[in-house]
RNA sequence: GGCUAGGUAGCUCAGCUGGUUAGAGCACAGCAUUCAUAAUGCUGGGGUCGGGAGUUCAAGUCUCCCCCUAGCUACCA
C-alpha cells in the first residue's frame, strides 16, 4: 500500500550562504525522498529559508538593505545552490511569509486557549545607552546576599545565592559599562513543564535514534523549564497577536515554516489536503531530517508545540552529525570552509552525492570529507566498476548485434542473485544506512565484472560458432548493469538518466528491477561520468580560501541566543582602532585554585593595575611570567568568570595547551604605552 | 571538568545479543588480460581491534580505570 509522507530538511538560515554542511542534509533528505518516491509512495518534499531573528537584523544592517530584501535575494541564492546539487524540493518557501504568520498565530492561539501560555512581567535591565534588555549574562554587579563584587545576574559564585539580576547591587552593563536603569518588560512563556512526562515517553519512541534520545534525557531529567518565546521590540519577526512590541521569537516560527511551506504548495497545487498531514490521527507520516545542533528545538520544543496546538506529532527525526574536511572542522582560513557554489563551479553534484551517501550510517557520527579518499573512492567505485560495465559490453551489442539485445538471459542464477538484493538495499535506503546500502550494491558491480571476465566475450567473438554467446553474456552484463542503475538512482539521479537514454527505456522505478530488458535496442553508449582529477579538488579549495564570508552554524548560535560574529574579509583602520590594546606590565601572577587551565594575572597598565585571567598555566609558570611586558586588550568588556571578573586579555598565539606563546614588548616599552 | 558519542589494516569503514586462524573497499606489490573512460580479473603483504586491569572455558564484543578525538556545556576573555 502506498504511504503517504511528507520529508522536511531544516531550514537554512537567510543570513549566510549554503556550505557543504547544509548540503549533507538536503542531499540525505533528497535521497530518501527519491528513493521513496521510485517505490511508489506519495511524497512531498518541503523547505524554506529561515529568515527571522536578530541575526538577520544584523546582517542587512551590514549589507545596507531592508531584512526583506535581504531575505528575498538569499532565497533566490540558497535554492539556487540547493537545485545545482539536483536536490528536488516540491517547494522552497520562506518563513517570512502570510503562510507562516498565520500558522505561528494559530498555534499561539490555541496553546492560549488551552493554558499554555503565561505572561511574567519581568523587570528587566536595559542599557539605555545601547537601547536594549540585558540577558543575565550580560550584567554584573554585588551579590544581594553576601556583597561579592563582579557576579553575573543570576547566581553568585561566592555564596551560591540565586537571584535576579535586578536584585544586583551596582549593576553594570557589560556592553557599555553604563548602569542599566530598569524596565519593566512582559514576557511569554509556553509551559514545557506540563510535557515532561509526554516527552520523556515520546523521546524513548521509534521517532527518535536511541544516541539522542540518551543525550535528550540530560534536558529531561534536569526538568523543563518554561520556554521563553518572545522578544522585545525591535525584533525581525512576527508580532505577538494582541501587542504591539512583541515579536515570536525565531525558534518558534522557524519549524512553523515545515507547515507553511507546505500549506503554499496545497494552496498552489490542489492536490493534497494539508489536514491530511498535519491533523492528529491521521495514517500520513512526518519525517523531519535534522542536525544533532538543533536536535532540542524539533525532539522537545516541536512535539510539545505541536500537541498544545492540535497537529499530530513527527513520524520520524532523522538527525545527522555534521561534516569535518580532511579529518578537522571546515575552516575558512585553510580553504575547507566550503561553499556550495564554489563546490558546484568545479565539480560534478553527484561525485558529492556518492561520497556522502557512500559515508551516511543514519547515525549522528560526523563525516569526513578525505579529499583524497573522495576522488578515489568515485572514481574507482562509480568509474571503474559501475559505469564500465556498460561501456566494456556496448560496444560488442552495437557492432555486432546492430544495438539489439539477446531474447534470453546468459545465467538466470546471477540475474536472480541481483534481483534478490533489492530488499535488503531497500531495507537500507529506508533506515538512512546509505553506506550499506552503496556496499552491497558495489559488491554486486564486482559480481557483474567478474563475470564478464568469466566469460571473456572479446575472445569468444574471434570465432564465429560463438557469436550467439557474446550477444548472451553482454545481455546478461547490461542487465546486471540495469538492476545498478536502479538501485543507484536515488544517489545518482543524473546518471540515471543518461543510462535510460542508452537504455532507451522509460524513467527507472525501483518496480522495474523484476525483470530483464531483452529483444530490446540499445542507443550508442556515451560516457555517463567522467573521474575526478585532483586538480579540480585543488582548484576548488583554492577558490574556497578568499570567498568565505560569513555565516558559520548559525542555528547554534541562535540556540544559545548570541549573536555569530560577522566577519568581512577585511575591517578598515576605524574597526581596528575600537580594539585599545595596550603595553602591561605582570606585576604578579598566580595560579587560580581549582582551575586547570588559569592563571591569574595583575597588570600595571600605566595609571592603574587590573586583574585579568589567562588560559596559559600549561604554558607557563607563573612565577617565570612576574616583570614581563606583554600586550593587552585593555577595552575588553570586563568577563566575569568562576573564579573571578577578568578584565581584559592578555595576547598569546599557539594552537594552546603547552604550545601558548605570549606576546611580549621589546626594551624600552614601559606598561601603559598604547599599542598602534 | 560534566554529559553524549567515537577510537578496528596507510585511507574510509563492517563486525548482531561474547565463541573457530579479525573482515570489506580503496591504496600498495606480483601475475593475467586488453572488451572498456590507464577500466577489469586472480594472488599477496599489511592490524598485539587506543592503553591497562578484571569477569569468563572463551572478549574487538561485557565491567572498571586511564589516554585521545568530536559535539554540547563549562574556568578557552
Amino acid at each position: 500500500m502506498a504511504r503517504r509522507i511528507l520529508v522536511t530538511s531544516a531550514l537554512p538560515n537567510a543570513n549566510g550562504p549554503i556550505h557543504l554542511g547544509h548540503m549533507l542534509e538536503h542531499i540525505q533528505t533528497d535521497i530518501w525522498v527519491r528513493f521513496q518516491r521510485m517505490r511508489g509512495h506519495e511524497v512531498y518534499y518541503v523547505c524554506a529559508d529561515d529568515t527571522h531573528g536578530t541575526a538577520t537584523m544584523l546582517r542587512a544592517e551590514q549589507e545596507g538593505i531592508s531584512e526583506e530584501q535581504l531575505v528575498t535575494q538569499m532565497r533566490i541564492d540558497h535554492l539556487q545552490d540547493f537545485n545545482g546539487f539536483l536536490v528536488n524540493y516540491d517547494n522552497y518557501h520562506s518563513t517570512h511569509s502570510e503562510e507562516n504568520k498565520f500558522f505561528a498565530e494559530l498555534i499561539y492561539q490555541r496553546l492560549q486557549e488551552r493554558d499554555l501560555i503565561f505572561t511574567e512581567e519581568v523587570e528587566q535591565l536595559y542599557d539605555p545607552d545601547k537601547k536594549l534588555f540585558l540577558a543575565d549574562r550580560f550584567v554584573i554587579g554585588e551579590c544581594p546576599r553576601c556583597a561579592q563584587p563582579d557576579q553575573y545576574g543570576d547566581n553568585c559564585e561566592n555564596c551560591s545565592a540565586t537571584y535576579n539580576a535586578v536584585e544586583l547591587k551596582n549593576p553594570k552593563s557589560v556592553y557599555s559599562g553604563t548602569t542599566p536603569i530598569l524596565k519593566k518588560s512582559e514576557h511569554y512563556f509556553f509551559d514545557l513543564a506540563q510535557y515532561t512526562d509526554f516527552l520523556k515517553e515520546w523521546v524513548r519512541t521509534e521517532a527518535v535514534q536511541p544516541e539522542i534520545a540518551n543525550k535528550l534525557s540530560e534536558w529531561l531529567e534536569d526538568g523543563l523549564r518554561a520556554w521563553d518565546i518572545s522578544r522585545d521590540a525591535p525584533y525581525f519577526g512576527f508580532a505577538i497577536p494582541g501587542t504591539t512590541d512583541k515579536y515570536f521569537y525565531v525558534w518558534l516560527d522557524a519549524p512553523i515554516g515545515y507547515m507553511g511551506s507546505f500549506k503554499h504548495y496545497c494552496d498552489n497545487t490542489n492536490h493534497v489536503t494539508f489536514d491530511d498531514f498535519w491533523a492528529p490521527d491521521n495514517h500520513t507520516e512526518v519525517h523531519h531530517f535534522i542536525g544533532k545542533d538543533i536536535i532540542n528545538f524539533h525532539a522537545l520544543f516541536w512535539p510539545a508545540v505541536l500537541d498544545g496546538a492540535d497537529f499530530r506529532q513527527p513520524t520520524r527525526l532523522h538527525v545527522h552529525g555534521f561534516i569535518t574536511v580532511n579529518g578537522t572542522k571546515m575552516s575558512k582560513s585553510r580553504g575547507t570552509f566550503i561553499l556550495a557554489k564554489d563546490y558546484l563551479s568545479h565539480l560534478d553534484p553527484e561525485y558529492l552525492r556518492y561520497y556522502y551517501a557512500a559515508k551516511s550510517r543514519g547515525s549522528a557520527d560526523d563525516i569526513d570529507i578525505n579529499m583524497e579518499d573522495f576522488v578515489q573512492r568515485v572514481n574507482s567505485d562509480l568509474v571503474g566498476k559501475v559505469v564500465n560495465i556498460a561501456s566494456r559490453c556496448a560496444g560488442f551489442i552495437t557492432k555486432h548485434f546492430d544495438g539489439k539485445l539477446a531474447a534470453a538471459l546468459d545465467n538466470e542464477k546471477l540475474w536472480n542473485s541481483f534481483v534478490t538484493a533489492s530488499s535488503s538495499i531497500a531495507d537500507y535506503y529506508e533506515a538512512d544506512d546509505t553506506s550499506k546500502a552503496v556496499r552491497e550494491i558495489s559488491a554486486l558491480a564486482d559480481a557483474a565484472n567478474q563475470y564478464i571476465a568469466q566469460h571473456e566475450p572479446w575472445n569468444l567473438i574471434k570465432d564465429p560458432d560463438q557469436k550467439d554467446k557474446v550477444q548472451l553474456v553482454c545481455t546478461q552484463a547490461i542487465n546486471l548493469f540495469r538492476l545498478l542503475v536502479i538501485y543507484l538512482k536515488p544517489i545518482l539521479p543524473a546518471m540515471a538518466v543518461k543510462a535510460e537514454t542508452f537504455l532507451q527505456v522509460d524513467p527507472l522505478n525501483w518496480e522495474n528491477h523484476k525483470a530483464p530488458l531483452l529483444g530490446h535496442k540499445l542507443a550508442k553508449f556515451k560516457p555517463m561520468l567522467t573521474r575526478i582529477e585532483m586538480k579540480q579538488v585543488d582548484k576548488m579549495l583554492a577558490a574556497s580560501a578568499p570567498s568565505a564570508a560569513s555565516d558559520t552554524v548559525l542555528s547554534t548560535a541562535q540556540a544559545q541566543g548570541t549573536q555569530p560574529a560577522e566577519q568581512g574579509q577585511y575591517i578598515n583602520i576605524d574597526d581596528f582602532t575600537k580594539v585599545q590594546l595596550k603595553v602591561a606590565k605582570i606585576i604578579a601572577a598566580e595560579p587560580v585554585e581549582g582551575a586547570d587551565k588559569l592563571l591569574q594575572l595583575t597588570l600595571d597598565v600605566g595609571d592603574h593595575q587590573r586583574q585579568v585571567f589567562s588560559g596559559i598555566k600549561q604554558a607557563y609558570d607563573a612565577d617565570q611570567l612576574v616583570g614581563r611586558l606583554t600586550v593587552v586588550v585593555a577595552n575588553l568588556a570586563p568577563r566575569k568568570m568562576r573564579f573571578g571578573v577578568s578584565e581584559g586579555m592578555v595576547l598569546a598565539a599557539g594552537p594552546g595547551g603547552e604550545d601558548i606563546f605570549l606576546l611580549s614588548a621589546d626594551d624600552g616599552a614601559v606598561a601603559g604605552m598604547d599599542v598602534k
